[in-house]
DNA sequence: TGTTTATATAAGTAAATTATTATATAGTTA
DNA sequence: TAACTATATAATAATTTACTTATATAAACA
Protein backbone atom coordinates (compact mmCIF):
# COMPACT_ATOMS: atom_id res chain seq x y z
CA UNK A 1 0.00 0.00 0.00
CA UNK A 2 1.67 3.25 -0.99
CA UNK A 3 1.10 5.97 1.69
CA UNK A 4 1.53 9.25 -0.02
CA UNK A 5 -0.91 11.63 2.36
CA UNK A 6 0.59 14.52 2.79
CA UNK A 7 -0.91 17.97 4.66
CA UNK A 8 -2.98 20.21 2.90
CA UNK A 9 -0.98 23.49 3.69
CA UNK A 10 2.56 21.59 2.42
CA UNK A 11 0.99 20.37 -0.58
CA UNK A 12 -0.17 24.04 -1.41
CA UNK A 13 3.60 24.89 -1.23
CA UNK A 14 5.22 22.30 -2.94
CA UNK A 15 2.68 22.31 -5.69
CA UNK A 16 3.54 26.15 -6.06
CA UNK A 17 7.46 25.18 -5.98
CA UNK A 18 6.94 23.10 -8.95
CA UNK A 19 4.44 24.98 -10.89
CA UNK A 20 7.14 26.92 -12.40
CA UNK A 21 7.72 25.56 -15.24
CA UNK A 22 11.54 25.38 -15.11
CA UNK A 23 11.72 24.32 -11.99
CA UNK A 24 9.03 21.66 -12.74
CA UNK A 25 10.85 20.46 -15.74
CA UNK A 26 14.17 20.50 -13.46
CA UNK A 27 12.75 18.37 -11.52
CA UNK A 28 11.14 15.98 -14.19
CA UNK A 29 14.88 15.76 -15.55
CA UNK A 30 16.60 15.13 -11.99
CA UNK A 31 14.02 12.29 -11.08
CA UNK A 32 16.00 10.56 -14.15
CA UNK A 33 19.61 12.08 -14.62
CA UNK A 34 21.89 14.13 -12.46
CA UNK A 35 22.94 17.22 -13.79
CA UNK A 36 24.91 19.83 -13.01
CA UNK A 37 24.01 23.46 -12.86
CA UNK A 38 26.00 24.37 -16.26
CA UNK A 39 23.56 22.09 -18.47
CA UNK A 40 20.69 23.51 -16.68
CA UNK A 41 22.14 27.01 -17.79
CA UNK A 42 22.03 25.42 -21.21
CA UNK A 43 18.70 23.85 -21.18
CA UNK A 44 16.44 26.94 -20.41
CA UNK A 45 18.93 29.31 -21.83
CA UNK A 46 18.31 31.49 -18.74
CA UNK A 47 21.23 33.22 -16.43
CA UNK A 48 23.65 31.20 -14.43
CA UNK A 49 22.24 33.20 -11.25
CA UNK A 50 18.37 32.56 -12.48
CA UNK A 51 19.43 28.76 -12.19
CA UNK A 52 20.84 28.55 -8.89
CA UNK A 53 18.25 30.52 -7.58
CA UNK A 54 15.44 27.80 -8.54
CA UNK A 55 17.73 24.97 -7.68
CA UNK A 56 18.25 26.69 -3.98
CA UNK A 57 14.40 26.21 -3.63
CA UNK A 58 14.12 23.25 -4.80
CA UNK A 59 17.12 22.40 -2.08
CA UNK A 60 14.99 24.70 0.35
CA UNK A 61 12.73 21.93 0.76
CA UNK A 62 15.08 18.85 0.48
CA UNK A 63 13.47 17.33 -2.86
CA UNK A 64 17.00 17.72 -4.18
CA UNK A 65 20.62 17.57 -2.88
CA UNK A 66 24.11 18.92 -4.20
CA UNK A 67 27.31 16.90 -4.36
CA UNK A 68 30.48 17.91 -6.02
CA UNK A 69 32.29 16.03 -8.50
CA UNK A 70 35.35 17.33 -9.61
CA UNK A 71 34.90 20.74 -10.88
CA UNK A 72 30.96 20.90 -10.55
CA UNK A 73 28.42 20.61 -8.11
CA UNK A 74 25.65 17.99 -9.56
CA UNK A 75 22.49 17.91 -8.26
CA UNK A 76 19.98 14.80 -7.89
CA UNK A 77 16.64 14.09 -6.41
CA UNK A 78 16.34 13.35 -2.92
CA UNK A 79 14.24 9.98 -2.94
CA UNK A 80 14.44 10.08 0.67
CA UNK A 81 13.07 13.46 1.69
CA UNK A 82 8.75 13.35 2.72
CA UNK A 83 7.49 14.20 0.06
CA UNK A 84 9.21 12.69 -2.69
CA UNK A 85 6.34 10.03 -3.09
CA UNK A 86 3.87 12.76 -4.14
CA UNK A 87 6.05 14.38 -5.88
CA UNK A 88 6.73 11.00 -7.47
CA UNK A 89 3.28 10.61 -8.68
CA UNK A 90 2.92 13.91 -10.18
CA UNK A 91 5.64 13.06 -12.22
CA UNK A 92 4.93 9.88 -13.76
CA UNK A 93 2.59 11.81 -15.14
CA UNK A 94 4.82 13.96 -17.16
CA UNK A 95 6.00 13.12 -20.29
CA UNK A 96 9.83 12.43 -20.73
CA UNK A 97 11.92 15.25 -20.82
CA UNK A 98 15.36 12.80 -21.94
CA UNK A 99 15.07 14.94 -25.10
CA UNK A 100 16.50 17.83 -23.72
CA UNK A 101 20.06 16.49 -22.68
CA UNK A 102 20.04 14.82 -26.05
CA UNK A 103 20.14 17.97 -27.27
CA UNK A 104 22.76 19.02 -25.21
CA UNK A 105 25.11 15.77 -26.27
CA UNK A 106 24.05 16.91 -30.14
CA UNK A 107 25.32 20.12 -29.50
CA UNK A 108 28.10 19.00 -27.88
CA UNK A 109 27.64 21.48 -24.84
CA UNK A 110 26.99 18.18 -22.52
CA UNK A 111 30.92 17.20 -22.84
CA UNK A 112 32.44 20.35 -22.73
CA UNK A 113 30.65 21.27 -19.14
CA UNK A 114 30.18 17.65 -17.56
CA UNK B 1 -4.76 1.71 -18.19
CA UNK B 2 -5.14 5.31 -16.94
CA UNK B 3 -3.91 7.87 -19.19
CA UNK B 4 -3.15 10.71 -17.17
CA UNK B 5 -0.24 12.65 -19.44
CA UNK B 6 -0.13 15.96 -19.67
CA UNK B 7 2.10 18.27 -21.44
CA UNK B 8 4.45 19.85 -18.96
CA UNK B 9 3.31 23.26 -19.97
CA UNK B 10 0.00 22.60 -19.17
CA UNK B 11 1.16 21.04 -15.96
CA UNK B 12 2.73 23.88 -14.50
CA UNK B 13 0.25 25.80 -15.34
CA UNK B 14 -2.33 23.50 -13.24
CA UNK B 15 0.17 23.35 -10.28
CA UNK B 16 0.58 26.84 -10.22
CA UNK B 17 -3.12 27.19 -10.02
CA UNK B 18 -3.25 24.70 -7.16
CA UNK B 19 -0.23 25.90 -5.46
CA UNK B 20 -2.29 27.98 -3.47
CA UNK B 21 -4.00 26.90 -0.32
CA UNK B 22 -7.42 28.04 -0.73
CA UNK B 23 -7.77 26.99 -4.13
CA UNK B 24 -6.35 23.56 -3.78
CA UNK B 25 -8.15 22.85 -0.48
CA UNK B 26 -11.45 24.54 -2.46
CA UNK B 27 -10.66 21.93 -5.61
CA UNK B 28 -10.50 19.31 -2.82
CA UNK B 29 -14.00 20.05 -1.53
CA UNK B 30 -15.25 20.31 -4.55
CA UNK B 31 -14.51 17.00 -5.51
CA UNK B 32 -17.08 15.38 -3.23
CA UNK B 33 -19.58 17.97 -2.87
CA UNK B 34 -21.15 21.27 -4.76
CA UNK B 35 -20.54 24.49 -2.86
CA UNK B 36 -21.99 28.11 -3.62
CA UNK B 37 -19.76 31.12 -3.00
CA UNK B 38 -21.34 31.98 0.58
CA UNK B 39 -19.79 28.76 1.64
CA UNK B 40 -16.56 29.27 0.69
CA UNK B 41 -16.73 32.99 2.20
CA UNK B 42 -17.74 31.58 5.58
CA UNK B 43 -14.50 28.56 5.24
CA UNK B 44 -11.91 30.46 4.47
CA UNK B 45 -12.38 33.96 6.15
CA UNK B 46 -11.30 36.29 3.42
CA UNK B 47 -13.80 38.46 1.67
CA UNK B 48 -16.31 37.45 -0.66
CA UNK B 49 -14.94 39.15 -4.35
CA UNK B 50 -11.61 36.96 -3.19
CA UNK B 51 -13.52 33.71 -3.16
CA UNK B 52 -15.16 34.36 -7.20
CA UNK B 53 -11.75 35.50 -8.13
CA UNK B 54 -10.25 32.40 -6.80
CA UNK B 55 -13.43 30.69 -8.12
CA UNK B 56 -12.80 32.13 -11.74
CA UNK B 57 -9.36 31.24 -11.94
CA UNK B 58 -10.36 27.35 -11.90
CA UNK B 59 -13.62 27.91 -14.09
CA UNK B 60 -11.12 29.78 -16.58
CA UNK B 61 -9.35 26.46 -17.21
CA UNK B 62 -12.47 24.39 -17.28
CA UNK B 63 -11.64 22.59 -13.42
CA UNK B 64 -15.08 23.72 -12.14
CA UNK B 65 -18.03 24.61 -13.36
CA UNK B 66 -20.77 26.19 -12.22
CA UNK B 67 -25.15 26.36 -11.87
CA UNK B 68 -27.37 28.64 -10.57
CA UNK B 69 -30.07 27.00 -7.92
CA UNK B 70 -32.28 29.67 -6.91
CA UNK B 71 -30.96 32.21 -5.01
CA UNK B 72 -26.99 30.66 -5.33
CA UNK B 73 -24.71 30.03 -7.84
CA UNK B 74 -23.21 26.72 -7.14
CA UNK B 75 -19.65 25.38 -8.25
CA UNK B 76 -18.74 21.58 -8.90
CA UNK B 77 -15.89 19.95 -10.29
CA UNK B 78 -15.69 19.38 -13.72
CA UNK B 79 -14.85 15.74 -14.03
CA UNK B 80 -15.02 15.86 -18.18
CA UNK B 81 -12.13 18.28 -18.43
CA UNK B 82 -9.08 16.91 -20.14
CA UNK B 83 -7.02 18.05 -17.23
CA UNK B 84 -9.13 16.09 -14.37
CA UNK B 85 -7.53 12.58 -14.16
CA UNK B 86 -3.99 14.71 -13.88
CA UNK B 87 -5.50 16.79 -10.88
CA UNK B 88 -7.64 13.78 -9.36
CA UNK B 89 -4.24 11.66 -8.83
CA UNK B 90 -3.07 14.66 -7.11
CA UNK B 91 -5.97 15.14 -4.90
CA UNK B 92 -6.21 11.59 -3.82
CA UNK B 93 -3.26 11.84 -1.97
CA UNK B 94 -4.89 15.11 0.19
CA UNK B 95 -6.48 14.40 3.22
CA UNK B 96 -10.48 14.33 2.48
CA UNK B 97 -11.03 18.22 3.78
CA UNK B 98 -14.90 17.36 4.88
CA UNK B 99 -14.26 18.65 8.23
CA UNK B 100 -14.67 22.04 6.97
CA UNK B 101 -18.51 21.08 5.71
CA UNK B 102 -19.15 19.90 8.97
CA UNK B 103 -17.98 23.05 11.15
CA UNK B 104 -20.26 25.20 9.12
CA UNK B 105 -23.17 22.71 9.53
CA UNK B 106 -22.43 23.14 13.26
CA UNK B 107 -22.38 26.45 13.14
CA UNK B 108 -25.26 26.55 11.36
CA UNK B 109 -23.60 28.57 8.36
CA UNK B 110 -24.34 25.72 5.96
CA UNK B 111 -28.19 25.99 6.40
CA UNK B 112 -28.61 29.76 6.62
CA UNK B 113 -27.14 29.81 2.90
CA UNK B 114 -27.56 26.82 1.22
C1' DT C 1 50.79 30.40 -4.88
C1' DG C 2 48.03 32.82 -8.35
C1' DT C 3 44.64 32.25 -11.85
C1' DT C 4 40.82 30.19 -13.67
C1' DT C 5 36.32 28.15 -13.43
C1' DA C 6 31.87 26.82 -11.52
C1' DT C 7 28.56 28.14 -8.53
C1' DA C 8 26.32 31.05 -4.91
C1' DT C 9 24.76 35.25 -3.10
C1' DA C 10 23.41 40.27 -3.15
C1' DA C 11 20.97 44.00 -4.94
C1' DG C 12 17.76 45.86 -7.91
C1' DT C 13 13.66 45.77 -11.00
C1' DA C 14 9.55 44.60 -13.70
C1' DA C 15 5.73 41.71 -13.77
C1' DA C 16 2.47 38.80 -11.58
C1' DT C 17 -0.37 37.63 -7.67
C1' DT C 18 -3.73 38.15 -4.06
C1' DA C 19 -5.97 40.64 -1.19
C1' DT C 20 -9.09 44.77 -0.37
C1' DT C 21 -13.04 48.27 -1.18
C1' DA C 22 -16.36 50.06 -4.32
C1' DT C 23 -19.60 49.12 -7.70
C1' DA C 24 -22.28 46.54 -11.29
C1' DT C 25 -25.36 42.83 -12.50
C1' DA C 26 -28.94 39.71 -12.48
C1' DG C 27 -32.08 36.80 -10.33
C1' DT C 28 -35.63 36.54 -6.42
C1' DT C 29 -39.11 38.02 -3.82
C1' DA C 30 -42.27 41.38 -1.54
C1' DT D 1 -42.24 47.17 -10.27
C1' DA D 2 -39.08 48.06 -6.32
C1' DA D 3 -36.00 46.34 -3.04
C1' DC D 4 -33.10 42.76 -1.68
C1' DT D 5 -29.57 39.22 -2.12
C1' DA D 6 -25.86 36.61 -4.14
C1' DT D 7 -22.26 36.94 -7.07
C1' DA D 8 -19.13 39.20 -10.51
C1' DT D 9 -16.20 42.75 -11.99
C1' DA D 10 -13.24 47.03 -11.60
C1' DA D 11 -9.79 49.56 -9.52
C1' DT D 12 -6.09 49.62 -6.53
C1' DA D 13 -2.45 48.56 -3.09
C1' DA D 14 0.82 45.39 -0.93
C1' DT D 15 3.47 41.40 -1.54
C1' DT D 16 5.87 37.97 -3.99
C1' DT D 17 8.26 36.19 -7.85
C1' DA D 18 11.62 35.53 -11.32
C1' DC D 19 14.53 37.60 -13.83
C1' DT D 20 18.84 40.58 -14.43
C1' DT D 21 23.88 42.39 -13.41
C1' DA D 22 27.53 42.67 -10.15
C1' DT D 23 30.20 40.42 -6.91
C1' DA D 24 31.78 36.78 -3.57
C1' DT D 25 33.43 32.16 -2.72
C1' DA D 26 35.78 28.03 -3.06
C1' DA D 27 37.79 24.27 -5.41
C1' DA D 28 40.92 22.98 -9.33
C1' DC D 29 44.90 23.40 -11.70
C1' DA D 30 49.05 25.63 -14.02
Amino acid sequence: MLKTEIEIDSAALLLKLLGDKTRLTMVKILDNYDCCVCEFVEIFNVSQPSISQHLRKLRDVGLVKEERRGQWIFYSINKRNDYYPFVEQLLNQLPDQDFRLKELEEQGTRITCC
